[in-house]
DNA sequence: TCTATTGTTCGTATTTTATCGAACTAAGAG
DNA sequence: CTCTTAGTTCGATAAAATACGAACAATAGA
């Protein structure tokens, strides 16, 4: 099962993190990842074209916000919920529990 | 002593502030004004130009991160800590705590 | 093998952001 | 009133991010 790569805990650079999620959109995913555990692209994306959802996991990915296992032909994302609490403590409560709006 | 405008507490806006703390230079700026309380703009940016420095002023302040008091001729930006805390409760003490690099 | 499914990559158009000089504004000092 | 100081606003340019169709790659299933 292979997995795409991903900066190490050690290599999360906060403005970058800050800035993947910074997207309406990105934080939504976030958001629902959070909620429903591991997601298949698919699962997640459903109002905008493939290549947009592609773009904006790649962007999570490489901020290492979130981590892709591929099984099979399907995608299976999740929050990187641990390392982000190792490296930015408390992060991903703060924006899980902000208002929407 | 005019101030100038920013979003109520109420209406901070996540994205928003995330995109406001996302740079670098404007993250730094935050972390001087928690460290060392109100400055000057002329006070904080000493290796940009005033028009860049007004832009990321600009940012932070249209976000809702900061509030600027003109007194005279200086203007004085200050952190808004409090509207933040209630809004966003630990989302500046997480990034404030976050590592440098 | 042929086909359908899942998602990535590529190319490009559009929008946003950043940067910086120059002109401008407001207030205080003399 | 004039000059200086502090910072904004304007205008141009460059860099980055977003969006999306089309082509491509990998795997599962018939």
């Amino acid at each position: 099962m292979r997995e795409l790569p991903y900066p190490k805990t050690e290599e999360l650079d906060l403005p970058r993190v800050l800035h993947a999620l910074s997207d309406p959109a990105r934080l939504d995913m976030v958001r629902r990842l959070a909620q429903e555990g591991e997601l298949t692209c698919g699962a997640l994306g459903v109002d905008r074209p493939k290549s947009s959802m592609s773009h904006h996991f790649r962007t999570l990915r490489d901020a290492g916000v979130i981590r892709t296992c591929v099984d099979g032909t399907v995608h299976l994302n999740h929050l990187r919920k641990d390392d982000l609490e190792r490296r930015f403590p408390g992060l991903l409560k703060v924006v899980l529990d902000a208002p929407e709006t």
